[in-house]
DNA sequence: TCTGGGGTCCTATTGCCA
DNA sequence: TCTGTGGCAATAGGACCC
């Protein structure tokens, strides 16, 4: 028995926390720049049709009245951590999968909705956060779950249920599957997870590969992991930014360029993690995207070496139109016996 | 009127090597 | 010496998630 524990408009919820006089007031938590788009919505403010990632200048037209407050990811970050201690004092193996959302595995639990209403009810007390759990026998069924009756939602389902209740629902429900796939679905004549669960399997691995075709079937029958991820690894860092304004200047762009690459390399420090693999992403005017990539013989192991080697990819590529984007990526970290990475001790404590 | 920043994972392509 | 095949690593693009 899974269940999946995801707070309701959590970064919303912590700044109203701090500023009561909102409540009740739509409340978009955005940056303010030309460029920006929203974090996340009160409920309040979702009934205009205000959603994350939408652009900040439809998300005002939308709704005027809104109060427009900027992201701050320190605040989110203790209140998540306040929010998981108390989680890990009711549940022992909990996978945390972002700020705001988690796996518990109930094993045995003979009551798991009473052991969640606790829970629920802990939370709140304790944070003055909301939560909705959703419980199922995988991961996939308790995210799909926890998601029906939010706010402060308590939903218990079996796969075979979720697979009824969905039969007719768009493949898109499903995490995993997002616009672009269930537009590909659409396209082959399988608009709904019934159809693409029956569909015939080599039709998928045809338009879909040998690994996705067979996965995407898998998940429309509410098929999915019954085990939880308890220590994840980082794979690879990255430090990017649009500009307001679209940038010319290829002097300028190297000096950016050059500055997220001291950045970045300064937040790997802080982690004593070093990488082998450098690339740079440029985005064009018109939305291109193109990335650049070395792997060097040893890892990177110097900031001015990082900004050098960015500045050299970007070089190489020499954008033929103005860009609106620049990113520096590190990867591929190698074994450091000196500075072991934090990761581990994290993952103890939780 | 446009479309963030931080990530992960998958696929196709290409070059090298046995 | 030529050709085909399969594995592997690196690269680039893209879908998707919070």
């Amino acid at each position: 028995v899974i269940a999946h524990l995801d707070l309701d408009a959590f970064y919303a919820s912590v700044e109203l926390r701090r500023r009561p006089e909102l409540v009740g007031r739509p409340v978009i938590v955005s940056g303010s720049g030309p460029r920006a788009v929203v974090t996340t919505a009160t409920y309040e403010a979702r009934a205009f049709g205000v959603h994350s990632a939408m652009p900040t200048t439809r998300a005002r037209r939308l709704c005027p009245d809104a109060v427009l407050v900027p992201p701050d990811f320190d605040a989110y970050r203790r209140a998540s951590s306040d929010v998981w201690s108390i989680v890990c004092e009711h549940i022992e193996l909990v996978e945390q999968a972002g700020l705001d959302e988690g796996y518990l595995d109930l094993g045995e639990l003979v009551a798991p909705k009473a052991a969640m209403r606790r829970l629920l009810a802990d939370i709140r007390e304790r944070t003055g956060l909301s939560a909705s759990v959703g419980i199922g026998p995988n991961k996939l069924v308790a995210k799909v779950a926890s998601d029906l009756e939010k706010p402060a939602g308590l939903v218990l389902l079996s796969r075979e249920e979720a697979c009824e209740r969905f039969a007719d629902a768009s493949p898109g429900l499903v995490p995993g599957i997002g616009p672009r796939t269930t537009e590909r679905l659409a396209a082959l004549g399988l608009p709904t997870l019934r159809a693409l669960r029956e569909a015939d399997p080599a039709l998928l691995r045809a338009h879909f590969g040998e690994n996705t075709g067979p996965h995407l079937q898998a998940r429309a029958a509410f098929h999915g992991a019954t085990e939880l991820t308890l220590d994840r690894e980082l794979k690879s860092q990255s430090s990017e930014r649009t500009f307001d304004y679209d940038l010319a200047d290829a002097q300028r762009q190297r000096e950016i360029l050059s500055g997220l690459a001291r950045d970045l390399f300064e937040r790997l420090e802080r982690r004593g993690l070093r990488g082998r693999n450098v690339a740079i992403k440029v985005r064009l005017d018109d939305w291109t995207t193109v990335t650049r990539a070395r792997t060097l013989e040893r890892p990177c192991a110097a900031a001015d070496e990082l900004a050098r080697l960015a500045v050299e990819l970007l070089d190489a590529y020499a954008p033929a139109r103005p860009v609106r984007l620049l990113g520096v990526r590190v990867g591929t970290f190698v074994a450091d016996a000196q500075a072991p990475a934090p990761e581990a001790q994290l993952s103890l404590g939780l």
